[in-house]
RNA sequence: UGGCGGGUAGUUCAAUUGGCAGAACGCCGGACUUUGGAUCCGUAGGUUGGAGGUUCGAGUCCUCCCCCGCCAGCCA
């Protein structure tokens, strides 16, 4: 992959999905906008960059554009220095707003204006229950909520407590606005939700010119609305949200009132990452508790720590492209994210030469002070950018300590007594002294092979290239060395679960003397180390602080790391939760309280021949069984007409009810019918179905206007087939070839030629002949 | 014990809307040899949660079952 490539093909998910078919209807006269919404109650992490990637990133995409909001509805948690954090952050991800920095406190004074209105249509009521009266008062998952007694109020009462609250007199929690809309529903976000509650609090943009404020769903779908918002992406747990959003929207008419097509929301899952945690709270505790230096902490998930420990935002966008966007809860592999860091680095980070544990190498066949100048490109060739700097070979140089062993296991590629090795870009040298002190290496001599830079020395074996600087001519460093912050893949109880070694830092690195005047914040690769950058907060010219951004792969073979078992979860977790209510109950239900479809379920079986089963799903309404009756008596054969209702009708309905169509009992027999004695094909037959239970009709005569008459003659059928697969002679070679799950595209391309009349018998019959 | 959403390779996602189950990451192996890197090549990995059914043909449609997530803040 190349830097260009980050702006590829067409990537598919189902958010890109709804605005493409959006997009062809016309459903929002072709406009595309999105939001991206943070409270500014934290610092944005890797999940929200996910969002953002997203909701600009489609925006982009389908010409539209995207408004960063500020969810600012809650003065108690939010404050500047968070939204300007947000705003910095989005921005050096590479996203621009323009002007377009929005604030839900902008609307505070329209949401209050709606409110009233809401109050007026007798749609909301101020309740004085307290909290703990309210919860109890809401009812349970399985039980129904109960009215507040202050549910009654009139319209005129509502307005005139509303306005008290407005005016500022009434103390904090002494009473709410609620929406008045269904405490009975299974859905515990209708049960009356509340859209206002006094907060005597200094907003960070308002003041304290309010002393009540909307709630989340009271300010975000009028937010979205006033916005002319199309696409409203949020993550999974806003799904029963969902419908309050839209009774939002309905009931106050804030998208007429601005002239927009409605908004719509819907939901994607949120981004879950090994090793790391995603939750605002838990990440604020790190920072309070001091387990981390800061929000920046190169640690940290924030978006301000992966810059601080190195990672570009092309890195953090190329992620987002990778994980994609689905509805499935699901937790990311850590080596995606340093995949992704790795791949942008590799075309930007210039190779340089340093040393994290240095061990003093003399090369006593090099004359005291003689420094040879040796040039080394920035990068390697397949990379291929260009730039070099020079370095100095010298008698006294320092290697990795890594990089030497007395007694090396089989298959070491680098120093040893007796053992020749490359320094990188310099001479080859062989190891003929090692020098200890209480049985430590503290030295080694080793004489060079003459003529050996730059082409291989003949009859020397070498074991390995080693990097190396200079002992004088070198730059003295703090290197940090990063892990992960918690120990767990997925920690149950972060703060116990820290990783105690997740910095190391060493104090007395060597770099080489080119680094010397780095940029703070610049990236570098120190060859076969790692990729480091300078520190950007605590970097100085004469004290130098780098970050390890992330190793190099490593593909020593045994090297990696055994699997994490991640469906512990899964098997472990069984369910103590019985069944629910099937659909099987329901119609059971039916029968007991309808003596007719008992009766039904009681004969039908013997009467048409049918398994009890099919009996089963026919007996559930009266509709169904009013349909399957006079089907058959118009002539169709019961088990086919069983058969047709069982399986394709309620795919055809989609939620409505049967009644609502104008599907007909003799219609059904008559289409029966015809499929049963091959008038026309299965397909035909389908598609025939779906008219009459869309739009009613004849199936005879919508079989005649759209010409699906079966056709099963093999002349016919065969000049398809022919043709088919003299426009596929590839897949003819494959299918040879032994790929022979290529007969279903086959058939498949020969039906959807004939508009699924061939009759498909005829059609494999005929492809087994040409094709064997 | 309700409602909503979800289940495709170890992981994250595709699959032209009923017609070839694929990609990337990871893993394992090989090539290369001035990064144990990069690069290139290759292998393995799937009962599409399960069982029935419809269909010439099902990951996709129907039925039943199983599992996971979310919802009862005056947070968002």
């Amino acid at each position: 992959m190349t830097e260009d490539d980050r702006t590829e093909q067409g990537r598919s998910d189902f958010i890109r999905d709804v605005i493409e078919d959006d997009l062809r209807t016309g459903k929002h006269g072709g406009r595309v906008v999105t939001r991206f919404p943070p409270e500014p109650n934290g610092y944005l992490h890797i999940g929200h960059a996910k969002s953002i990637c997203l909701n600009f990133g489609v925006a982009e995409q389908y010409g539209g554009h995207c408004n960063l909001r500020f969810d600012d509805t809650n003065p108690l948690t939010e404050g500047v220095e968070y939204a300007d954090s947000i705003v910095y952050d989005v921005n050096w991800l590479g996203f621009s707003f323009g002007d377009r920095a929005r604030y839900a406190s902008d609307y505070f004074d329209e949401m209050y204006q709606l409110a009233e209105e809401l109050i007026g249509d007798g749609k909301a009521y101020v309740d004085h229950l307290s909290d703990e009266e309210i919860k109890a008062y809401r009812g349970s998952l399985t039980e129904p909520g109960r009215p507040s007694p202050f549910r009654m109020r009139t319209a005129e009462e509502n307005l005139a407590l509303f306005r008290e609250m407005r005016g500022g007199a009434l103390p904090d929690g002494c009473c709410v606005l609620r929406a008045k809309i269904d405490l009975g529903s299974p859905n515990m976000k209708m049960r009356d939700p509340l859209l206002y509650r006094i907060r005597h609090a200094h907003h960070h943009r308002t003041g304290d010119a309010w002393p009540i404020y909307p709630m989340y769903d009271w300010a975000h779908p009028i937010s979205d609305a006033i916005e002319g918002v199309t696409h409203s992406i949020c993550t999974l747990e806003f799904e029963n949200n969902r419908e309050l959003y839209d009774w939002v929207i309905d009931s106050t008419r804030v998208s007429e009132r601005h002239g927009f097509s409605r908004p719509h929301q819907y939901e994607f899952a949120p981004l879950n990452l090994d090793y790391t945690i995603m939750s605002k709270r838990l990440l604020l505790a790190l920072v309070e508790e001091g387990s981390v230096n800061g929000w920046d902490d190169p640690r940290m998930p924030t978006i301000a720590g992966m810059r601080r420990r190195g990672f570009r935002p092309e890195a953090i966008r190329a992620f987002a492209d990778l994980v994609g966007v689905a509805k499935v809860n699901s937790t990311v592999d850590i080596e995606k994210l340093e995949f992704c860091v790795r791949n942008d680095l590799n075309w930007t980070a210039p190779r340089v030469l340093g040393v994290l544990r240095p061990l003093k190498v003399t090369v006593t066949s090099w004359p005291e002070g003689k420094l040879e100048a040796l040039t080394a490109p920035y990068f390697p060739p397949d990379v291929g950018k260009p730039g070099e700097r020079t370095i100095f070979f010298q008698r006294e140089i320092l290697i990795e300590r890594d990089d030497f062993l007395i007694d090396p296991p089989a298959g070491y590629q680098r120093l040893a007594p007796g053992r020749t090795v490359r320094l990188r870009y310099g001479p080859c040298i062989t190891c003929d002294d090692v020098v200890t002190e209480e049985g430590e290496v503290v030295e080694l001599r080793c004489h060079h092979v003459p003529e050996s830079v730059g082409k291989n020395p003949a009859g020397v074996k070498v074991s390995g290239v080693i990097h190396w600087v200079g002992a004088a001519e070198s730059v003295s460093a703090e290197v940090r060395l990063y892990d992960r912050l918690f120990l767990a893949a997925r920690p149950d109880d972060p703060a116990n679960e820290l990783n105690p070694d997740s910095v190391e830092v060493i104090t007395n690195a060597r770099l080489e003397p080119s680094l010397a005047g780095a940029e703070p914040g610049s990236s570098w690769q120190l060859e076969r180390v790692g990729y480091f950058v300078f520190d950007p907060v605590d970097s100085r010219s004469d004290a130098p602080v780098l970050n390890r951004i992330v190793t190099l792969r490593d593909s020593r073979p045994g090297r990696a790391e055994p699997a994490v078992p991640t469906s512990e979860v899964k098997a472990s977790r069984t369910s103590t939760r019985p069944a629910k209510r099937s659909r099987i109950e329901y119609r059971a239900e039916a029968r007991v309280r309808d003596p007719l479809l008992a009766d039904r379920f009681a004969t039908w079986s013997a009467l048409y021949g049918l398994p009890e089963g099919d009996v089963d799903l026919l007996t559930g309404d009266r509709p169904s069984g009013d349909l399957f009756e006079a089907a058959t008596a118009a002539g169709a054969p019961s088990a086919a007409v069983a058969r047709w209702m069982i399986n394709e009708l309620p795919h055809e309905l989609n939620d409505r009810l049967l009644d609502e169509t104008p599907l007909t009992g003799s219609g059904l027999g008559a289409l029966v019918l015809a499929a049963e004695m091959g008038e026309i094909t299965g397909a035909a037959a389908k598609e025939v179905f779906a008219e009459m239970v869309q739009r009613g009709g004849d199936p005879a005569q919508i079989i005649a206007e759209r010409g699906l008459a079966q056709v099963s003659d093999e002349a016919t059928i065969a000049a398809i087939v022919d043709h088919v697969l003299a426009a596929h002679q590839d897949k003819v070679d494959q299918y040879r070839a032994g790929k022979t799950g290529l007969f279903g595209f086959f058939v498949g391309q020969v039906v959807r030629s004939s508009q699924g009349r061939a009759k498909p018998e005829v059609v494999r019959q005929l492809l087994g002949v040409r094709l064997d």
